[in-house]
DNA sequence: GTATCTGCAAAACATTTGCAATTCT
DNA sequence: AGAATTGCAAATGTTTTGCAGATAC
């Protein structure tokens, strides 16, 4: 199932196939991230949403992603050093962080060498690549402001 | 030149080299993250000093290592949600962290498709590639547990 | 009415910053 | 002495925990 075709429905039926009960909370929380698709953090989310649910608190917003990455709904994603983020669980691909604007783009390579069950003897259960780097845009705003 | 041949003095060259004065704590907060090649967190570099250095703080260690990856000497690992991780500056190469003793273990695979400079317009500086599962050791341990 | 869920307040960590004391040259 | 370095204490920021009130079934 793509992104794309995700609506409300569905979310609601994600959510109750894996056992998680859909809250209003955990609904609009699971809806961010599918519609954004920019593996927000904590504080993302929550700044998103308070307008929207003014009572939210930021601990509904930590008790939500970590129920749904425990029932594998979300995956964590630790490419950035000051807070994790979060996106739909799926097949895993590469992502780019820019160093000037702190955006994670998704990149679809194949890595295929990462996906043997046993790698030396050790059980691989997942893998995750991190590019780092600097965006198109921000390498456009650069030569725009150095005037080449 | 493979970590093995480091001694106490290539530690102090290395500092000079990189325009880093070479006071005891540097040397060796250097010398412990080479020796060790376990990837430590500052808490494990301190924890490990501390005797040894008894006016030793954390600050100094932080500043140290901030200092040593602007320089170059170090790289910053993203690896673990809990707190950032070090190893020498060197080609990159592929992590595995074992999610039950969290023992992270150097892999010497082949990564070429990362190393284009640009990929889809974007400027690829640094890559990390992160396997997560369970060690063999670990692994051993479980099936001595479960008596098989 | 009992379970679960939410959210406040406080605690627990990791990391940074300001600054005064110390060390090196 | 003057510059760089160290380390304490406090601040900042992220995440977790305890608990009381609210909500759902």
């Amino acid at each position: 199932m793509k992104n794309k075709d995700f609506d409300i429905n569905d979310i609601n039926k994600l959510l109750i196939d894996r056992g998680i009960r859909p809250s209003i909370q955990r609904i609009k929380i699971l809806e961010y991230i599918v519609k954004n698709k920019n593996h927000p953090t904590v504080d993302m989310i929550f700044n998103a949403l308070k307008g929207e649910i003014p009572t939210l608190s930021k601990t509904t917003v930590y008790n939500t992603l970590n129920e749904m990455v425990k029932k594998d709904v979300l995956l964590e994603l630790i490419i950035d050093e000051n807070a994790v983020r979060y996106d739909l669980y799926m097949e895993p691909h590469v992502h780019f962080k820019c160093r000037i604007c702190g955006e994670i783009y998704d990149y679809d390579m194949d890595c295929e060498i990462f996906k043997k069950k046993k790698i030396k003897g050790n059980l691989v259960e997942r893998y995750s690549v991190n590019l780092y780097g600097i965006c198109k845009n921000c390498l456009n705003e650069r030569s725009k402001k150095n005037g080449d």
